[in-house]
DNA sequence: TTGACTTAGTGAATTAATGCACTAAGCCCT
DNA sequence: AGGGCTTAGTGCATTAATTCACTAAGTCAA
């Protein structure tokens, strides 16, 4: 291990720090320079002694009294996020999902290019969208190679998510996020994250549903987005 | 309130339960009829003491030394979850994304048809995508209310995002899953849930900016699917 | 019928996350 | 120089979630 003993910072705040980091991009972009954790609290939606918890994770970049410079501080979310560089992504699975994704300017923006796009279908292969031509994923390993690609996001069907997965293992690849509304396995030094937009919606049915039973009554009302870990 | 108080089911499981469900359709699929607690906690990379518990907010619909039933508890996971009926779908924002989650099998096969997609610029207005014609985001309310939908989906630009919250709430929607990477506010008798595509991304970076710092070693090693709340 | 075995259900301990409320620092005004 | 005001940082109580480990119920074979 080198030196510096990296903190421990907790799941549930990890989460939260790019959230923040969203809020000071904006903040940045009305010229403000400096903030609250009240004024942050605010913005984000939570509560400010979380806000100042999850900050002092970081390290103690405040000024009591003054509060957060903006550009300080979002250096050091990025810092600790991996955020000073850029991750080159390759998408696998050139459906609607996937090449949605790869034109997708909320990747690029954030620091997560997309490189490259693959499939297996021989129909999909060859063919160009936005710059990208789909590659077959047979290469997966030699464009995770020559493109230097860390992350691996999966758009494939339900049926081929796992091999999409095990490709990208195979191929090297330590972090997927994947939309397939599957549960994969994978060694446990790669990381998952998965986004089923089916489970968003059914969660919000749940509501729907509890707000039809309940006639709307606040009481064991809807609640807000803080709804379920992953 | 009517006779059945409605259990108070912990945020955390109801986020499993549509989990749990998607694996009871593949089971069924497979012509499965039993599981056990282990099994499924197998299945969905969980602990076997949490999917008995949470199995018994729903009731007790287990049978001991034998397991669940998949027919019979795929029923009450639906019941529980308003799925029982179908729940009509507006996309607000006719970009790239918008019409991908428009033309998405995993919203129509989860019982959550996409009935319109609507857009303010008028140079979208009109096109037609995948059987659906783009619609004018003044007219929202009306189709709201004619084609009785319950849920809206933003996949606006982030500048918009806000607006179209304030648009599907003045339409009587509440319901709200947005992709636009901004906190949204809304009254607090509306559910909304955001999916930041960024924010998944950068919580891995992070793990993959962890993976670089400790030479991989596991000990404060990446984690598997488990950070972070909504 | 009995006894070995399996597995759901759950009380209780543990761990994680949250939020209050206090303390410590710094700014600014007089 | 000093006092009032603001706000970060944090210990601690509370709440939520997880997990253990036991108990209760059932099956099945002999």
């Amino acid at each position: 291990m080198t030196q510096l003993q990296r903190r421990k910072i907790p799941d549930a705040a990890i989460a939260r720090l790019p959230v923040y980091l969203q809020i000071l991009n904006n903040l940045a972009a009305t010229n403000v320079l400096r903030f609250s954790s009240d004024e942050l609290a605010a913005l984000a939606g939570v509560n400010a002694a979380k806000v100042r918890k999850d900050l002092s994770y970081l390290g103690s970049y405040g000024t009591r009294g003054v509060g957060y410079e903006v550009s300080y501080l979002t250096h050091q979310i990025k810092r600790e996020l991996g955020l000073m560089r850029e991750w080159n992504v390759v998408v696998v699975g050139a459906g609607n999902l996937g090449c949605a994704l790869a034109k997708f300017d909320g990747f690029l923006s954030r620091g997560f290019p997309v490189i490259a796009i693959v499939d297996n279908d021989p129909k999909k292969i060859g063919r160009t969208t936005s710059s990208l031509t789909v590659g077959d994923v047979k290469d997966l390993k030699n464009i995770v190679r020559d493109e230097k690609i860390s992350i691996g996001v999966i758009t494939t069907s339900s049926a081929a998510s796992q091999a999409a997965a095990d490709a990208l293992v195979e191929a090297g690849i330590t972090s997927i996020l994947n939309f397939a509304p599957v549960v994969l396995s994978t060694p446990s030094s790669v990381s998952v994250r998965s986004v089923d937009l089916g489970v968003e919606l059914q969660i919000l049915s749940y509501f729907e549903q509890m707000r039809l039973e309940t006639g709307g009554k606040s009481e064991n009302a809807p609640q807000l987005n803080t709804v379920g870990a992953r």
